[in-house]
DNA sequence: TTTTTTGCAAACCATTTGCAATTAG
DNA sequence: CTAATTGCAAATGGTTTGCAAAAAA
């Protein structure tokens, strides 16, 4: 499903993604691809991000009971999701150590895998005055 | 949150959901509990396994593009999707040595994770026929 | 009796889609 | 030119909700 066209949408959903550290939203990327665009579409935004991430060039963070997020980092990395106020932290290096010759030699071809921690994060557990937003950090903080 | 009254609806819900092995979908569930108990409605259904989800007596399965599912074993473990089939397949032993302590250490409190893995099941990968459902393991297949 | 829970239907929200008009190649 | 893409609006699909009636405690 490669694109055949380089639209300035797409271009431009693009360029957001890439300059986003924060995981943003459908809607939020909508919103800044607007300020540059204003007639683009929701329906757009969001048929050139599946292309997007079909071509695994942005990609799709799902998270429990919440609108899809995208992000620019597109190698396999695990994600911490704050439950007060819903920042998306990416976890790298990897608190994990993942088997997966295992599962290969058990039959299962693994295409892909989502590891997400769900709780509260470093601000929210310590801080007394509740709901902030984008702690902007791409690791975890001391 | 815990229930204050044990409704037939209630009861059969949570039974339908332990006695099922295939990590089914709410809409599932609605037709398992209808069969029993014709005139529960779907929105009874949603509400009582949000209860029981609350409570822990059953456990959420999150899973890209689908409807949620639901699982009756509820310590953690992880999920094999299949996308071929859907099925949802439980991985025991876990595949994945977590560092948890060290997400603590970083000032996180960590509530929950989800760990699942995508690709085709052995089932599909094999077979030629495609498309079949309810491989009925709970455990890997040899 | 009192309060929770239900059934029903309407509402909601995120996402997808049909289609005529636009645009990249 | 002409096929892919867009904008728009309507449709979808899963889930939630308001409310009067039913049923636990």
């Amino acid at each position: 499903m490669m694109s055949k066209r380089q639209t300035q949408q797409l271009l431009a959903v693009f360029d957001v993604v890439n300059r986003a550290h924060d995981h943003p939203s459908v809607e939020q990327i909508h919103q800044r691809v607007r300020e540059r665009m204003p007639r683009v579409s929701l329906g757009t935004v969001y048929r050139n991000l599946q292309k997007l991430a079909s071509e695994r060039r942005v990609s799709l963070v799902q998270i429990r009971n919440r609108p899809a997020r995208y992000d620019a980092v597109v190698d396999a990395h695990d994600h911490f999701v704050c439950e007060h106020c819903h920042v998306v932290l990416d976890l790298a290096p990897s608190k994990a150590r993942l088997d997966l010759q295992q599962l290969e030699h058990q039959g299962f071809a693994v295409r892909s895998h989502a590891l997400t921690f769900y709780g509260q994060c470093p601000n929210c557990r310590g801080g007394r005055k509740g709901r902030q937003r984008n702690s902007q950090m791409t690791t975890a903080p001391a």
